[in-house]
DNA sequence: GTAATTTCTAAACCTAACTTTAGGTCAAGG
DNA sequence: CCTTGACCTAAAGTTAGGTTTAGAAATTAC
């Protein structure tokens, strides 16, 4: 079997630790994309174990496979993605990773105090808003609210 | 109304912010348990506004219902919690939490040295490995490998 | 007392991310 | 050549966490 035959959808299962039927999957979402031996059967790149990793980290992140979706579409069509490629488009996991670090550790430094608090009966707790929202300002109290429980 | 009566659902809908639907959902996965009134409707104590906020605080800390309800099944059965029970119960999530923290801190510190690498190819790379196994220890290098990709 | 809300149950539907199944084809080894 | 294992497609099933729908009964408001 020669480099320029490809790897079957098998090797490449093996190799990522992924399912056959979840690299059938990723496919129709647009994550990669295989050609076709003279068979019919999915032939794929050796760069191919590359964005297979990189989904499986984005999905740790968070991600939704539309999202690496659109993440990936940074990297070159033309080409082999290069390193330099690679390290360019997980800046934006990177970003998306040092919110979520901030995130959580505004939610621990809320977490004791808020727990036994008044304000857990309330929406308006900073503890009750997604982890989108937490980020952000917005008018009024977020944090300190309390009334009749 | 009194006191006595017990919310409604609609009114617990609304002082948490939860759809109605969602809360007779919580009730089958047994994270909330009303009574009844004469008529069949479902009846709340004020004290389950605070299980509801806790179930919505601990969704974002990423626990299942499951998970959740056995963290709940540390309340006392036989009385309203106190803010000390609360406050127990809620170190088990602020060690979840610091855990998680963790592990996000080391996933930062992997990444931009990782991405570019050919560790990236070998499911042997800690960047894989599902977060709940990415704290533990295991024989084998999990983090610095890479072979032919 | 009547109308408008709210609530009730049960069952069906929804999305994401896959897996499983069924029935058939392709490829590799002996 | 023949068998075995890998692969193919399409469709249905799975889990979590809910929402929606439908038709009926209870409650509230006027």
């Amino acid at each position: 079997m020669a480099v320029s035959e490809g790897l079957s959808i098998g090797a490449l299962a093996k190799r990522t630790g992924l399912a056959v039927s979840a690299i059938r999957y990723y496919e129709t979402k647009g994550l990669i994309t295989p050609w076709r031996n003279a068979g019919g059967q999915r032939r794929y790149q050796r760069a191919d174990l590359r964005r297979l990793s990189f989904v499986m980290i984005a999905q740790q992140l968070g991600l939704t496979l539309p999202e690496i979706r659109e993440v990936m579409a940074g990297l070159p069509g033309n080409r082999t993605p290069t390193r330099d490629d690679w390290t360019r488009i997980s800046q934006g996991l990177r970003h998306r990773l040092d919110q979520k670090i901030a995130t959580l550790q505004k939610l621990r430094d809320n977490l004791d105090g808020c727990i036994g608090c008044g304000c857990l009966s309330l929406p308006t707790c900073a503890l009750y808003n997604p982890q989108d929202r937490l980020g952000r300002d917005g008018t009024g109290p977020r944090n300190v609210i309390a009334s009749e429980i």
